[in-house]
DNA sequence: TCTGGGGTCCTAGGACCC
DNA sequence: TCTGGGGTCCTAGGACCC
């Protein structure tokens, strides 16, 4: 810990929403919500208006409709959020050299690292306030509250005090009674499970905290959650600011509209996010050994299926190939809602010549079999290369009773594609490429499936 | 209309090795 | 022959964060 306030922690202020305001004036002042706005949406962000009617982030959309139905609903916009992202971490960084980035709206500034020592409560709320003007000036308008500290946990806390557009500094030696009033939860990485556990503890207030002993706590939430909050409770911080943080695993992941059972379009679809996770390895110049597969069944339980290559991939065959023998270890009875594809274990290194990737471009072609029932019904199938003249290049998600749904996005695209649904006979739709081709086989260590 | 999508970190058990 | 401890790797699940 510092003897000066010199942590900062910068949180703009509803952000998603507070972007779709900046950009269409017509939405300014009005309950604005961003999230998901399918049937399984939830809320991303919303706007301080929306809020007085209840809505929160994380609540589903429906809810919010529910609480809210005047409010303007909106998908996510994510390349502009990311884009006025960079634009405000690009001040922060003007201020000092030290800055952790932890999501698109918030970080911690480090002002020591910037050659600032014996900062006062009065330079830190100055310069905090410049740092708002200026944030606001490089993203178009946007507010930012600023909490100010001896540590990380302290800064963190304070930015939240005084939301929307306000500056908290606390001053060196009053932390612990700072915190004392307090409910746990408060302190990051408390949340419902470990707040009940504490509470069956009597332990609601960080002052309750303060009074437990190291070992209890430990006897209640575990050993490396039991130090960390010993220590968090009375203000014992010592993490630093630190600005590179390793990727340490890559996902893409989908919650359907309605539940999936056909296990053809599932294997479909998880090609699909294999590919998209290969890409974005690619372009982050990472490669991973471990190939995750996740599936959330109709009743919300949350599977993993996990599998490591011996060496270290980026290719989306191979990445295609093995969660797809991880989906012929998944039960799909019932029916799944999400499935994710995710690499892990990651390296980094540009792949070459490793043993892993050698013998899966050397291994025989495989035809991948489809239900003769789809084909028969339809003449599409799951997962099959489609073309529009509207919508451009796309694929099969689903078809049945003289109709086809078709995703437009290419295997390897970034974003989800619109979706739309045509008669079978569109003669607008065409089928320009022959049942896909896949690659067999590649280097794994030891086992896989649910007992390794 | 219950419950997104991207992550991080931790725990616990089994395999395997020394 | 039996017992066992420690370390590492892998897998599955869960808590948590924005």
């Amino acid at each position: 810990m510092r003897g000066d306030p010199s942590v900062l922690h910068v949180d703009l202020d509803a952000f998603f929403a507070a972007v779709e305001q900046r950009d269409k004036p017509s939405l300014r002042g009005k309950a604005v919500v961003v999230g998901g706005i399918g049937v399984r949406g939830v809320v991303s962000t919303a706007s301080y208006e929306a809020r007085k009617y209840g809505v929160r982030s994380a609540m589903s959309t429906a809810e919010a409709r529910s609480r809210c139905p005047h409010a303007a609903y909106l998908g996510p916009r994510f390349e502009v959020y990311r884009r006025t992202s960079q634009a405000v971490m690009a001040e922060m960084r003007a201020l000092s050299p030290l800055v952790e980035p932890l999501s698109l709206d918030e970080a911690f500034v480090d002002l020591a690292a910037a050659g600032l020592s014996g900062l006062t409560v009065d330079d830190v709320e100055a310069i905090a306030n410049e740092l708002k003007a200026a944030i606001r000036a490089a993203s178009g308008g946007l507010t930012a509250s600023v909490g100010a500290g001896t540590s990380k946990l302290i800064a963190k806390i304070a930015s939240d005090l005084d939301k929307p557009d306000g500056v908290v500094v606390v001053p060196p030696g009053t932390e612990a009674a700072f915190l004392a009033p307090m409910q746990v939860t408060v302190i990051p990485g408390v949340g419902p499970a470990t707040a009940q556990r504490l509470s069956m503890a009597g332990v609601r207030t960080v002052a309750d905290l303060q009074q437990l002993d190291e070992e209890e706590l430990v006897r209640q939430v575990g050993s490396a959650h039991g130090t960390s909050l010993f220590r968090l409770a009375t203000a014992t911080d010592d993490r630093p600011v630190v600005s590179d943080r390793e990727t340490k695993s890559i996902s893409v992941e989908d919650t359907f509209e309605t539940d999936l059972i056909d296990r053809a379009l599932i294997a479909a679809i998880a090609d699909r996010m294999a590919h998209r996770v290969a890409e974005r390895l690619q372009k982050a110049q990472l490669s991973g050994r471990t190939v995750t597969l996740k599936s959330r069944m109709h009743d919300f339980t949350t599977h993993t299926r996990s599998s490591t290559l011996a060496g270290p991939t980026d290719d989306p065959r191979v990445i295609a190939r093995v969660a797809r023998r991880l989906l012929d270890d998944t039960d799909l009875a019932g029916g799944i809602r999400l499935l994710g594809v995710g690499v892990s274990s990651l390296a980094d290194w540009i792949q070459d010549d490793l043993f892993t990737d050698s013998e899966a471009a050397e291994a025989p072609i495989e035809v991948i079999e489809l239900p003769e029932r789809a084909r028969d019904q339809t003449g599409f199938y799951p997962g099959q290369d489609v073309h529009h003249p509207d919508f451009g290049p796309g694929w099969v998600w689903g078809s049945g009773r003289g109709r086809v749904t078709v995703r437009f996005e290419t295997a390897a695209s970034l974003t989800p594609g619109p979706v739309r649904t045509f008669a079978i006979d569109d003669p607008l739709l065409t089928k320009p490429a022959a049942p896909g081709a896949e690659r067999d086989d590649e280097a794994e260590t030891g086992n896989n499936g649910p007992n390794g």
